[in-house]
DNA sequence: GCCGATATCAAGAATTATTCCAGTTATCGC
DNA sequence: GCGATAACTGGAATAATTCTTGATATCGGC
């Protein structure tokens, strides 16, 4: 049950700016850190996991970073009920299935052409900027 | 702005045991809040709203009483983003549009059929327990 | 109605994820 | 290189929730 793990991505191919965000050498190692293995860490994962190449960045950081990266629209932040949050690079519209006997997160879509409001019964005249969906269950 | 007020549920309409948990005198008095007012209050706002009835429940107890309808099914806790749980005496399957203009929540349902399993590229074998969802949005 | 067993409750302490703060360090434009 | 600004660090503070411990209430059997 190995998790998929992405080829690692060099500093040299992370850009020193996206979206108007600097991205200083924390912020690099992070967010390759995040492409490398899409297994939605948390921020404490994510420090553990950072904690040989750069022994003195603080956890503190680690935070302001994600959240850096999540204002400026690099990655996403993850929610499952009171749990910490996650973090996810993946910037398709997409949800997650949690398998509860795995703890594995994995990415869901849509089938191609289907949106979500187009199926629900909105309240008339609703705009929606956001869409959030996470379902349980297992892999037979 | 009126938030959709329901009629009150006298004390002797709610049954001494839902779903085999024992419905103590602030079981009662917590549920009847949740089903006479349905805006998905925060355990603090339930206890700020009971404070009349029942001086000296605490916060402590309102936890306690929420959690023990929700292991038992009788209400759902619902969750946005980091902030404080909600507690929703609606069983039917359904998710929550939040207008971020006015702070309410509204109850969202699938239109008649639709479930939201059929709409997904799920993994193949995925059983799916629970399904979670929430929009962000505004009412034009 | 009394009694021991069990469930529930109250109040405050503890926990955990996250944020804040104050001082230091790095980077930017000139 | 220099001052201004942004970012970083480490520790303290915060907020929601849970835990702990000692009281209360309720239950079933007598
Ligand atoms: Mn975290
Ligand atoms: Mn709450
Ligand atoms: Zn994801
Ligand atoms: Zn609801």
């Amino acid at each position: 049950m190995v998790s998929k793990a992405f080829k690692p991505v060099p500093a040299s191919e992370i850009p020193d700016e996206i979206s108007g965000l600097r991205m200083t050498r924390q912020r690099q190692h992070i967010y390759r850190i995040l492409l490398q293995h899409r297994d939605h860490p948390t921020a404490n994962d994510v420090f553990m996991r950072i904690k040989d190449t750069l022994p003195n960045l603080s956890l503190a950081t680690v935070y302001t970073c994600l959240d850096a990266m999540v204002k400026h629209g690099i990655i996403r932040q993850v929610n499952f009920d009171r749990g910490p949050s996650r973090f996810c690079p993946n910037l398709a519209e997409h949800g997650h299935f949690h398998d509860v006997t795995t703890g594995i997160i994995h990415d869901v879509q849509f089938r191609p052409g289907i949106h979500l409001a187009d199926v629900l019964d909105l309240p008339p005249g609703a705009i929606i900027k956001n869409v959030e969906f996470t379902l349980r269950g297992q892999l037979s």
